[in-house]
Parts: structure tokens; C-alpha cells; sequence
DNA sequence: CAGGTTTGCTAACTCAAGTTATTAATGGGT
DNA sequence: ACCCATTAATAACTTGAGTTAGCAAACCTG
């Protein structure tokens, strides 16, 4: 009704006005004011609305963060990630994964804290994430991360973690995954293969992204060994994983000891080295089969068609959201989930040629 | 050194310990346990190592909540968006932008807290966002959120939104891009032409995505009036923007009133309209000429590679923080940032093709 | 050994709320 | 007029911390 007035409290107003400034402007206690806002029926209408006007005129508002502390609850959400937010949000593997993650927040009304390392460390960025719970994603080696949320005594999940005994976890079957590949090349009659892997990049060289890979290198050793080969006997490159660097890999190898199949190890990868056998007049799978990892929406679009594995990232991050929600009220349970892969086969892959390049 | 004892407090311990307990163990005061951990020199060795034993034991971790009130920091970035976390993260076009946002985030430490709309309003959301300061995307119609946002005197700056007076905003220019696009298709002598334009959904019908479209249509009119053309002159379909939607649209197109080139809205679209292409035996651009918007990376990758509209996502997502981080230091001013978009010339479009399709 | 300085710690205040226990004032009934 | 019940508002406590002012004891100097 009367004039929305020029600024907030005296002088120019640096700070905001709070609830104690309200109740000095309408002459009443500062509890009045909080009851005004959270239990109207305890005021007289007089003195309520005599409140709200005064609030309206100072144009109060809660404090976010008091009420946060006072209630015990964010209403939030974060994701502890083992990356930067650059990286991770160029990153189309973690945007299937935060998909997943955001449909179960949605459907809470929650909100998303991305949290990424505090100068290259998971354990650094914790204290200052205000969260009700934690997806704690590539947790390679602890170094005390677990133990820091433990203290805190907030919930957390692991994804693609190594697992712990006593905490819940999320994984994904990824020594499977590549086994199944893997099985199906050396199936198809292939036995001069590149593989194509993912290069966790000199900064992680450490602590890096190396879990799920490892697993991985470990399904493909199985398969080989069932053909009674070892790593050894294939040509290992790795690399980013960028289509660039995927189409740069496979020149390369192209030029120096062409396959007769390239397995790559994520999707983005197996493009790339479409691009270069067609940059080099190649028929794939004709001349070279090439698979891929992930099956992105992508590889169903490309021709030809890509070969892969299916992992159910979507899956995964909605299992672990759901998983950290049941933990955030149930006490005390710790599931592990393994979520399964499965092989896809499409247009990129055939029995080795008859073309028969130069060796 | 001592045992690490069963667990907190009293009693099983379903609260956490506090510098209250903390300081009563140690037998100091409460004040004592904070110089501990924030001011070692004001205390003696002695006192300092007991305290810090005592908190090593109870396992005592400082609130993060109460730190953040006290301090009146979060290190905390809020994006509120106009869309649910899921519809968010499937779009690549979030990606590329949030990757510019987190570039920033990355350099000042800070973490991303993503807000979606709370019960579909953008304005419920922004009282359970504990950031220190805001970046709003896609806000067409206001419904109070920048009253609110100033009422909470948080700094902000909008994105692809209307812009406001006295409010920071970054905006792309829609009308010049698109303008751009569709002049080039003239140019090269295509009329019948049809536009793959993008649907903000059924839900979003009223204060759906509709601000930068509505400037892109606004830059296509201006296009077809040099050319003594009006919009009532091509073909208008909007589909959601999936590449499976852009395929089946075109398909449809192709079947009904087949055009000699199709003006997408975005790249994603355009594949699918390639897509298309190619399922009907036509040549793109030879039969009919393609054209996308958003330059995404994939667009300078996919055969024939795609004539599109570039426009910096990334570099405005940057900026956005860049202004957002400047008006959380220095108070007061509000620049206008307007980022150029520029026509990108591939090998998807050409003169209108000798085949001359039915019509 | 008085006087001043330094050290070491605590009481009390601050951040900004929400909640319980208590008091003061009013109304009704006899 | 007196007692009890009800209503309306406040004082005081809680969430969990960080910070300033001030007091007591020990130390040092003349």
C-alpha cells in the first residue's frame, strides 16, 4: 500500500535487515516476528499483519543459511567429484550420469551441489559443501575421504569407487563390459587388435581416473586369455578421450601397425577412429572393425553404426541418488549395487577382411 | 595414539559432537576450542594439543552450516534454471554453457549449486539456495525472482533472459545469428524453405524457453523481408529438440511440401534432418541444403560437416561468472554484456540442386 | 617487593534464525 | 469482587560456530 520506500534499514544499507530489525519497527519481540512468518495462528491478526507490513516495508527476508542451521537440512544435494567442473561438464559420460542423479532430485525437490576437488583434493572440498548427503563419484585411492564423511556424519554413496566394506556403493560391471567386447573381436576372428584406452591425463597420474579402467584392462586380459593371449600381443595407445585424440590414435596406429580391430574404450574414442579410417579411405567394418564403450545416444546415429557396451549410466546415477535418499532416512543400511552391462551389436564390427593390409 | 573409541558422545551417539562437548572433555572453554582450530597461537602448546586430542576423539568435525553463517560466505555459486536437473543435463547446450560457468568456479574455488525450479517456479527455489550469488538462466516472464533476488541482496546477473534495467545480463544475439543463416540460405537462391524450429513443451506453453526463439524468429522475419518474403512463406514445424524429432519432422517434410533447403534451430535438429536425408536416398546439400544453429562440436564431424551459427556458449557462461564474481567484489554496476554470433560456412548447404524434387 | 607488562584463558557478544516456557492481560462465570 | 481459563506476547533457550573484551596469574623490571 504505502510507498515500497528507497532502500533497506538506515543509512544507504549495507547490511540486510533481519528479523530483529522487524521487530523493532513494529514494536514487537523478535519471536513475534518468527511467529508471524511460521505460526500466523499464534498472533493476534492485528499484530501479525502490523509485522508483515513492517516486513514488506524493510523488505525482509529469512535468512537462507540460519534456517539451514536451525533446521538441520540443506535440501540439497552434492556430488563429490574427482574432477574440475570444466571437465566434468564437458564430459558426456557425466552428463548421462547427472541425469540420472538430477530426475531422483527432482523428484525430492532437491537441489545439486557439484563439488569438485578444493586445490586438487576430494577431502579439501567437503567442509565447505552444505549438503544433506553425498555421491562421492572415481574414489580411487581413500585418502580419507571416507573417514572425513564418516565424522560428519552425513550420508554418502560411492560410485565407481573402490569399494569399502560397510558403505554403499554403486558400480557398474565393468570388467564384464570389456570382457564381452573383447570376446566378441577375438570371436569374430580378430587377432591383430589395437586398444584403444583413456588416458586419466598427467595431472591424475596418481590418483587419477584409473578404477573403472583397471577393472576394465582386467576383463579384456580374461578374454584374451581364453585365446590364449595376454596384453602383450595387442597394441595399447592411450590417449584423452576426445574424438580428436581418437582420430589422431588411430592414424597413427593406422600408419605405423594397422590392425585388424580397434577397441576403444569409450564411445567418443571409437568415433574418432571412424573418422580417421574414413580420413584414410578405409571401410569400417570392411577393411577395419572398430568398437566402442558406453553406447552414447550417439552411436546409434553414426554410420555405420557403432558396436559397444551398453553401460546404464543413467541407471547408475538414478540407483545412487535413490540409494543416498533411503540412507538420508533409514538408518543405517549399506547395499552394494552391481549394475550390469551388456554388448551391443551393430554395424562396425565383422570377421577381419579379406582386404588384408600390409603387415 | 590412544584408542579411537567406539563412537560420539553419550549414548550411541545419534547427534554429533559439538565444540561444546568438545571443550567440556578438555575441560577449557568453548572459546578455547575454537582458537584451537582457527588461532593456535593465542594458546598455550599444552592446552592447544589437549583440546585438539579431545576433538582427534570425539571424532569432532566444525558444522559447516554455522561456519558459513558466521562467516557470510558459502564459496558457493547458484545457476537457477528454468527447467528441471534432468531436462538440463540431457541438453547439450547446458553443457557447454555450464563448462563456461565452471572454468570460472574452477579458478576461485568455488562450488555449483544447481537450482531448478521448486514446484515449477523458479521464485520458490531461490529461498533453499545457499550460494553467494546467482546466475539465471532463461528467465522470461519475471515473476518476482529479480524483486526477490535484490529484496535478498545477493548479487546476480541474468542470462538469455529479458533484459532489465540496472541488471547485469549476458545475452547471445539471437536476431543477428539467425538473421545471418537465413540471409546466407537466400543468397544462395533457396525459396521454398522450411523452418525446423525448436518447441519449449506442452508444460512450458506459457513461461517456457521462448525468450532467445522469439529473437531468432524476429532476425529470421528481417532475412525473408529483404527478400520481399514474410514468414507466412516457408514451411514452420516445431518439434522438441532431439535428433530423433528433427528426423521424423523432416521425413515428414520431405513427404508433404518438400523444400530445397531446411533452416534448423539447432544442430541437434539438423542431424536429424540429415538423417533424414540420407534414409530417403536424397544428398545433402546436392537435393537439399541443411543448415543447424549452436556450432556444436560435432557439427565440424558428421558428413557432409555442417553450415551453422556459431554462437560462444561456452564464452558466455564464462562471462556470466566473470560479471557475476566482479559484482560480488566491487558493488554496484551493471553491464550489458552482448556476445556476437557468427555464420559458420560448411559443406551442408549449396545453390538450390538441378534435381528439381516434385512439387 | 611494588608496578607494569605479558601470557592464557574465559565470559559475553556476534552471525540469524526457530521454539519452549513464562508472564501479563483479558474474559467469563459465580 | 474473586477465581480460573484463555489469549497474546515476550524472555530465554536452541541450532553451532567465530571474535572481542576483559580478568587473573605469571613474568619482568627497577
Amino acid at each position: 500500500m504505502s510507498s515500497i520506500s528507497s532502500g533497506a534499514g538506515p543509512r544507504g544499507g549495507r547490511t540486510r535487515p533481519t528479523a530483529n530489525d522487524v521487530a523493532k519497527a513494529a514494536g514487537v519481540s523478535r519471536s513475534a516476528v518468527s511467529f508471524a512468518f511460521n505460526s500466523p495462528e499464534k498472533l493476534s491478526t492485528a499484530t501479525r499483519d502490523r509485522i508483515l507490513a513492517a516486513a514488506q516495508e524493510l523488505s525482509y527476508v529469512p535468512n537462507t543459511l540460519a534456517r539451514m542451521l536451525k533446521a538441520g537440512q540443506t535440501q540439497s544435494l552434492g556430488v563429490l567429484l574427482p574432477q574440475n567442473l570444466a571437465k566434468v561438464m564437458e564430459n558426456p559420460y557425466y552428463a548421462r550420469f547427472l541425469t540420472g542423479v538430477g530426475q531422483v532430485c527432482d523428484e525430492q525437490g532437491y537441489t545439486l551441489l557439484l563439488t569438485p576437488p578444493l586445490r586438487d583434493s576430494m577431502l579439501k572440498a567437503i567442509p565447505y559443501a552444505a549438503v544433506d548427503g553425498f555421491i562421492v563419484c572415481g574414489l580411487e585411492h581413500d585418502r580419507g575421504e571416507v573417514a572425513e564423511l564418516r565424522r560428519r556424519g552425513i550420508p554418502f554413496v560411492l560410485v565407481d569407487s573402490s569399494p569399502h566394506q560397510d558403505v554403499s556403493s554403486v558400480d557398474v560391471d565393468d570388467e564384464g563390459g570389456a570382457y564381452e567386447v573383447m570376446r566378441h573381436v577375438l570371436d569374430l576372428g580378430h587377432r591383430r587388435i589395437a586398444l584403444l584406452s583413456i588416458d586419466p591425463g598427467p595431472e591424475h597420474a596418481e590418483r587419477g581416473y584409473r578404477g573403472p579402467l583397471a577393472r576394465r584392462i582386467a576383463g579384456i586380459t580374461r578374454a584374451l586369455g581364453e585365446s590364449g593371449m595376454g596384453l602383450g600381443d595387442l597394441e595399447l595407445v592411450e590417449v584423452p578421450a576426445t574424438r580428436m585424440d581418437g582420430f589422431r590414435a588411430a592414424k597413427a596406429l593406422m600408419a605405423s601397425a594397422p590392425p585388424t580391430a580397434v577397441v576403444a574404450m569409450s564411445d567418443i574414442l571409437a568415433f574418432g577412429a571412424v573418422d580417421a579410417m574414413h580420413d584414410l579411405g578405409l571401410n569400417v567394418p570392411g577393411d577395419v572393425t572398430v568398437t566402442g564403450y558406453d553406447d552414447l545416444p550417439e552411436s546409434s546415429w553414426t554410420r555405420p553404426r557403432l558396436t559397444t557396451i551398453r553401460q546404464a549410466i543413467t541407471t547408475k546415477g538414478r540407483t545412487a541418488a535413490d540409494l543416498l535418499f533411503s540412507a538420508m532416512r533409514d538408518e543405517d543400511q549399506h547395499p552394494h549395487q552391481l549394475l550390469g552391462t551388456h554388448l551391443v551389436v551393430r554395424d562396425s564390427s565383422s570377421r577381419p577382411g579379406r582386404t588384408g593390409l600390409s603387415g
